[in-house]
DNA sequence: TGACCAAGCGCC
DNA sequence: AAAGGGCGCTTGGTCA
């Protein structure tokens, strides 16, 4: 049953108003019956309570699912509010997208619990008018247990651990210096590449990089790391390592610490289906992309592990459940897919890999072209079902992942280009996009199930505490790290029947208990 | 001065 | 890990 929650009220669908002046008291006590919690945006809601110490089991994010309504109705791009959507329902003028900033001073006010409710009825009549209802309620559903586990893990924070971290990048960067200036490994560093030149360089200007070459007789397209490699010149040593270095640098040095961990905790902000393909993005802290050499800091606390957990190879997998290619799920049934590949493909593990990953990702290197024929012939249903959504973009249609998500439409700017002189390469860039799409999407709509199951499993005080694309990771008690690396296992299992019932595919997680970030794989 | 873009590279 | 898709984020540099 859904109840719908605003900032001061609590309405039961069917049942009548109740004004609450404890929201987190209110939500706390009537949590016990389970109910599917309504709100305009979990993210307006959910961290209060959070900070109250209620949790929820499970929501409707009404701003989530009118975001994937509107792009399987191909109206993609319209505001996704639950205010636009009130006012698009009763055909008013449609506010435009509120930034989500609590507590701006413009904020609108938000909307009374009638209309949440009005919305929330008009979308699930909406759920029933598309092609398969059944499977779009599990997509709202994972979605929306996807915004209160970002919720959580802004909340918990991951254990990151202030002094590794100072003495890692003092190890690397030498001591933190004033604000403003560079390390004194740094400065040693951009000084050698000057002196290779005999003159001032700053290895921060692209410009002044490729100018200085030039002087030195080297030609340069782009100072891309990879390209910089084949160059034989007394500057190359010490740019690279200042590029490597000042990353880390600028995106993940001190100024950052200061300003994305406390109490020994990096919380991120997450931004659920922030990427088109429904992947998660961050908005602030990078926490997608911090490199691998700060795991070494993210350690567990005193009498507490780690438990991580990767999904083994999983877009290849997602694939063969979703095309029910029967060669390809029954390689996909054993751990080592890329071998049991190669049985079936009778090759080395090498080329099924690549014939694997050009199919899905449209690769054109010259053994992925010869292998392609390959593919097509010991998988024909797993070829065309990528083929087919290749074909879809090249096309400029839309293509939907397994559950209904759908991809955005092309731009204007691409239909000009598409039937213009280079529109064959728009064609085949779309057409790489759309076959990626739908399964990086799926990939994501499993990942979301896992956690989503798996976040039921948990045994307090267990928490996720990071998640990252096909990667979990839990903080919990030393003596829950058996319970959890099974529950783990369990939930991957139950995420893989959710979405495709019965499969012989299996979904592997690596999953292993380890007191520091690092020490996994 | 601030707004905006491109380059470059980290993650999956 | 592949390799291709897409993200975030910082810096330098340009333009109004």
């Amino acid at each position: 049953m859904h109840v719908v929650v605003t900032d001061g009220t609590i309405l039961p669908v069917g049942g009548s108003a109740r004004p609450v002046d404890d929201l987190a008291r209110a939500v706390g006590e009537l949590e016990a019956e389970r109910p599917r919690w309504a709100w305009a945006d979990t993210r307006e809601t959910y961290p209060e309570l959070l900070r109250a110490g209620v949790r929820v089991s499970r929501c409707h994010d009404v701003a989530l699912t009118e975001g994937l309504l509107l792009a399987a109705e191909g109206r993609y791009g319209q505001p996704r509010s639950a205010r636009a959507a009130h006012a698009r329902l009763h055909g008013l003028p449609v506010p435009d997208e509120q930034p989500n900033v609590p507590g701006t001073l413009f904020a609108p006010e938000p909307l009374d619990a009638r209309a949440v409710a009005e919305v929330l009825a008009d979308q699930l009549r909406r759920i029933e008018l598309l092609p398969d209802p059944g499977r779009f309620r599990l997509l709202v559903a994972a979605e929306s247990a996807g915004a209160l586990i970002a919720a959580e893990l802004s909340h918990d924070g991951m254990p990151w651990r202030r002094d590794e971290h100072d003495a890692l990048l003092t190890e690397l960067l030498g001591p933190r210096p004033v604000h403003g200036m560079r390390p004194v490994k740094l400065q040693t560093l951009a000084d050698e590449v000057s002196a290779a030149f005999g003159h001032p360089v700053n290895p921060d200007s692209v410009q002044q990089l490729v100018k200085a070459f030039k002087g030195a007789g080297v030609a340069l397209r782009t100072t891309r790391s990879w390209e910089l490699k084949r160059i034989d010149h007394p500057a190359i040593a010490p740019l690279l390592a200042y590029k490597e270095l000042a990353r880390l640098h600028s995106f993940h040095g001190w100024v950052w610490a200061d300003q994305w961990v406390r109490d020994g905790r990096f919380r991120a902000e997450y931004v659920v289906g922030g990427v088109v393909s429904g992947r998660w993005a961050t908005s602030g802290g990078g926490a997608l992309q911090i490199p691998k050499v700060m795991r070494r800091v993210v350690v567990a606390d005193e009498g507490w592990t780690l438990i991580v957990a990767d999904a083994a190879q999983l877009e290849p997998r997602v694939l063969a459940a979703m095309a029910g290619d029967v060669g390809l799920a029954k390689a996909a049934g054993e751990i080592d897919l890329y071998s049991a590949l190669a049985k079936s493909f009778g090759g080395e593990r090498d080329n099924a890999k690549i014939a694997m990953l050009s199919a899905m990702y449209g690769g054109t290197s010259g053994d992925a072209l010869k292998l392609l024929p390959v593919m097509r012939q010991r998988f024909p249903k797993a070829y065309q079902f990528v083929e087919d959504a290749a074909k879809a973009g090249e096309e400029g249609r839309l293509v939907r992942s397994w559950l209904g998500r759908t991809s955005p439409p092309p731009s204007e700017r691409w239909k000009t280009l598409v039937s213009g002189p280079e529109g064959g390469r728009a064609a085949r860039d779309r057409g790489r996009f759309t076959r990626n799409f739908v399964v990086q999407a799926t990939a994501a709509e499993w990942a979301l199930a896992l956690m989503a199951v798996l976040r039921g499993r948990l045994p307090e005080p267990a928490r996720l505490v990071f998640f990252q694309h096909d990667e979990v990771m839990v903080h919990c008690p030393l003596d829950q790290a058996e319970q959890v690396m099974a529950a783990v296992t369990e939930s991957a299992a139950q995420a893989s029947r959710l979405l495709f019932g019965q499969t012989p595919v299996r979904f592997p997680m690596e999953t292993v208990a380890v007191p520091c970030y690092a020490d996994a794989k």
